[in-house]
RNA sequence: GACCCCGUAGCUCAGUUGGAUAGAGCAACAGCCUUCUAAGCUGUGGGUCGGGGGUUCGAAUCCCUCCGGGGUCGCCA
């Protein structure tokens, strides 16, 4: 149950009754009526817009038509009182009694409390990572890592079928580099003094492997081919440890995409021709000329005739090519046929995750997905991550440039931990830059937000291992005994969980679960806090065993709301710090 | 030249999709404290929401424009 979607029923039910009894005029459009937490407790607990919304259609001024409004709220049970402030809004308090019903239904429902319908099942796709299999990942690739398994999470839990995904691009140029690369640590392998790793190629460590492997695999068997005969044994090898490795990392970080679709397939299935294909014959495709490119002057800038995509036509800047030079497909085509792919599977919203140096793809898959949607629903949704700079003790984390020498995501999972990363990725608007500092995301202090909210669950767990046997009854807690400011507050935020639920996965930001774990997490410690000055307050009362049971009750819906405001951002809620 | 993101307290950032007197945490200042789990608590001060114009009952939020910071911009992937 989401309270304010609730009153926001019943206050478009209550315009409607004006309109049927010829108080206010009929027809008004309510869509735009909300029902919004108070910001300040001295306002109540909701507050809604409905008057002012409707002033101008309805021709009255607002606070006649609040006025109208208040009456017909008055009857309703579980309303104290009601107020008109301002220009037109109307506050409304809640009769104590609401908060306990509000409790129970949430204790009852358990970890499942704040999970939603909204999503009613729709397909959705969440494309995230699908970096080049040429090598581990590395710092950059975490945050988007991050971000799109939150992202899942959430609209998973807003109702949502949501299917992850990863790209894998081996069908370009960059995996043939990968596998002379690889070819390379083949012949060191066998013993072969290789020298210096040539640029151009990748150096890095993790290829020896592959190297060993193909030894193994082929002894020397490989050495006297010409390159066209080892080169696809290789770079299929190569590519499959490479992907493994990746899975590692993404394991390494709690993230278990479930279907991974390979470029290379969608050309050997015929995906990419259909779907050129089926463009032509819709008059989207032609030959045409594109314009140089502006800023950089272009070297080698050849002024060619080439096949080209209207995707003008679908708000991108420019049409894109199609076919290379040399005949074959572009990168684009198959970014295109990969479109398609989805949706013929059904997805009605596609979900791209990016890095913010992929800004200028934005429009092009938006134009690709409208191509490819043609009369059907779908939605193309790009969210873009900010850079994340490192920081050690305030000091940048010099990397250098020479090749081979970056910091992989696994040096960061591996020195702060999944949970610490996780946090901290969400705990920033996704296109806002992130700064990055090992040690202080370590601390364990109330400046580490990490830390903060992780502390809260283990502070609850705490109290109930010393509560023992007499936490066993809290379904039976009469939540009317709470009372105290500190305990509505958390209440009304408990009160609040659903709907931010709701909202984040609207606007596509996990990261406001985050900041809602923080502030459900401080208000818990500002109660516990209390208790110290004030003893009557305290969790365990030996003297008042009804009170204690009701604060236990209400610890355990706050624990319950950590554990899975955590799940959604996938960081694992601790018993114990 | 074009497009995208950012600009909010001294610092790092939120801001419930257009709502009321713009909020947190650090830092600063003033008190308190040694614990049902130690990694402290409470309070105070602090703002031309980059500048200007517009839209309307109402703008940090939407539109235009300018300034500043970052990113991207053909056949690579």
């Amino acid at each position: 149950m989401n309270l304010f979607g609730h009153f926001q029923q019943i206050v478009r039910a209550e315009i409607a009754g004006l309109s049927h009894s010829g108080k206010l005029p009929l027809g008004l459009d309510l869509t735009r009526i909300v029902v919004e937490p108070s910001r300040e407790a001295a306002h109540g607990d909701l507050a809604t817009n409905a008057a002012m919304v409707l002033a101008k259609s309805a021709a009255m001024p607002p606070r006649a038509i609040a006025q109208l409004l208040v009456e017909r709220l008055a009857g309703n049970r579980d309303i104290q009182s009601t107020e008109i402030a301002g220009p037109g809004f109307i506050n409304i308090r809640l009769k104590v009694a609401f908060w306990p019903k509000l409790l129970s239904s949430a204790l009852a429902l358990g970890q499942r409390y704040g999970s939603s319908t909204l999503g009613a099942g729709e397909k959705v796709n969440v494309e995230y990572v699908s970096a080049n299999p040429t090598g581990p990942l590395h710092v950059g690739h975490c945050r988007g890592a991050v971000f799109g398994d939150a992202l899942a999470e959430l609209l998973a839990v807003a109702g949502f079928s949501v299917t992850r995904e990863y790209y894998v691009n081996d069908a370009g140029a960059q995996v043939d580099v990968l596998a002379r690369s690889a070819y390379l640590r083949y012949r060191e392998a066998l013993g072969e003094d290789i020298g210096e790793i040539p640029s151009g190629l990748y150096p890095g460590d993790y290829l020896k492997p592959v190297g060993q492997a193909l030894a193994y695999d082929h002894d020397k068997a490989l050495l006297d081919m010409p390159e066209a005969a080892w080169l696809p044994i290789v770079r299929d090898r190569a590519l499959a440890m490479m992907m493994d490795l990746i899975r590692e990392d993404l394991a390494a970080l709690n993230i278990r995409q479930e279907v991974f679709i390979s470029e290379k397939s969608l050309h050997e299935t015929g995906e990419v021709e259909r779907t050129v294909e089926d463009l032509r014959s819709r008059g989207l495709i032609y030959e045409g000329r594109l314009p140089p490119p502006k800023g950089e002057p272009p070297e080698d800038w050849e002024d060619r005739e080439q096949t080209l995509f209207r995707a003008t036509q679908f708000g991108d800047d420019i049409d894109r090519p199609l076919i290379k030079s040399d005949g074959s497909y572009t990168y684009f085509a198959s970014d295109i046929a990969y479109s398609r792919h989805k949706i013929m599977r059904d997805f009605k919203e596609l979900v791209y995750v990016l890095g913010a140096d992929h800004s200028g793809y934005v429009k092009r898959l938006e134009a690709i997905g409208a191509a490819n949607a043609g009369n059907r629903d779908v939605k193309v949704i790009v969210r873009l991550c900010q850079l994340v700079k490192l920081y050690r003790g305030g000091e940048p984390v010099r990397m250098s440039k020479r090749a081979g020498e970056f910091v992989t995501l696994r040096d960061v999972v591996d020195e702060v931990g999944a949970d610490v990363v996780r946090f901290m990725m969400l705990y920033r608007k996704n296109e806002a830059p992130l700064d990055f500092d090992f040690k202080k995301v370590t601390e364990q202090s109330k400046e580490n937000p990490v830390f903060y909210v992780q502390y809260a669950h283990a502070r609850i767990s705490s109290v109930f291992r010393n509560a023992g046997a007499a936490a066993e009854a809290v379904e039976n807690a009469d939540f009317s005994r709470l009372g105290d400011d500190a305990e509505l507050q958390v209440i009304r935020r408990i009160g609040e969980y659903p709907r931010v639920i709701e909202a984040a996965a609207v606007a596509h930001e996990p990261h406001r679960i985050a900041f809602y774990l923080y502030d459900l997490a401080s208000d818990f410690h500002a109660l516990w806090n209390k208790g110290k000055e004030s003893p009557q307050l305290r969790f365990i009362l030996g003297s008042d065993m009804q009170t204690s049971l009701a604060r236990l009750a209400l610890l355990r819906v706050i624990r319950y709301v950590l554990a899975n405001g955590l799940g959604i951002l996938g960081v694992k809620p601790v018993e114990e710090m």
